[in-house]
DNA sequence: TTGACATATTCCTATATGGGAATATACTGA
DNA sequence: TCAGTATATTCCCATATAGGAATATGTCAA
């Protein structure tokens, strides 16, 4: 069996560095097609690509005005990684504790 | 050119349902294989193949205790996906309030 | 209607994959 | 040394890419 679809879920779709790159660029405001290319320097077809992947798990949303398609963020679709990346925080966090215990334990008794 | 490799950075190793799974249940506490396989039912050989992607991107780190090898999520590596996540945050709370404001005005006005 | 711009789609291809099955390797205890 | 347990690796394969190039579709303005 192949790897799940980008399409799959929000994981598969940002795996992506260019489409994680595309969400940092469409969350402050919306921008046509164009924008994207040329402020990331990406061809446009490939963009158009990563556009309609992010569109199918919900991560942008669109707009049609004229000739332009806008583009903008949906940041609420990511959602999901952000609170299972929270799942950890305190994993790593009593890492840090840990590290930092030693570290003083190890500076008194030298 | 195909999708970057699963081993190419965390963002790529995470997007597999399985492997997400593996890292919820090694970040309590260190395990062999077999509990792997036996609490959440995969195959073998399908666990060690994903446990060495893992530990590829520093995700999990071992421990060899005679026949057995000990596992366990380096929480820290998932720093870089919090992070990263956290950046829309301001966006999607943004929005939450522009849901609430609107709804309230719309319950005042009728 | 036609030309020009904006975006989307189609074709093509090399490649990494995840699963299953079989097998190899590593280590221990008798 | 050998059997047995624990884990890792190898083989095989169907499949979904991402990129580049070419082309199609859509929309406006004159």
């Amino acid at each position: 069996m192949p790897r799940a679809a980008t399409t799959s879920d929000v994981f598969n779709a940002i795996a992506e560095t260019s489409r994680r790159s595309i969400l940092a660029y469409l969350a402050e405001r919306e921008r046509p097609v164009n924008d994207v290319c040329a402020d990331l320097n990406l061809p446009q077809p490939s963009v158009s690509k990563h556009l309609k992947v992010l569109r199918e798990v919900g991560l942008v949303q669109t707009r049609r005005e004229g000739r332009q398609v806008f583009y903008r963020t949906n940041a609420s679709a990511l959602r999901p990684v952000h609170e299972w990346s929270s799942l950890f925080e305190r994993y790593w966090l009593r890492q840090l504790t840990r590290v930092k215990e030693r570290a003083e334990r190890g500076a008194g008794i030298r």
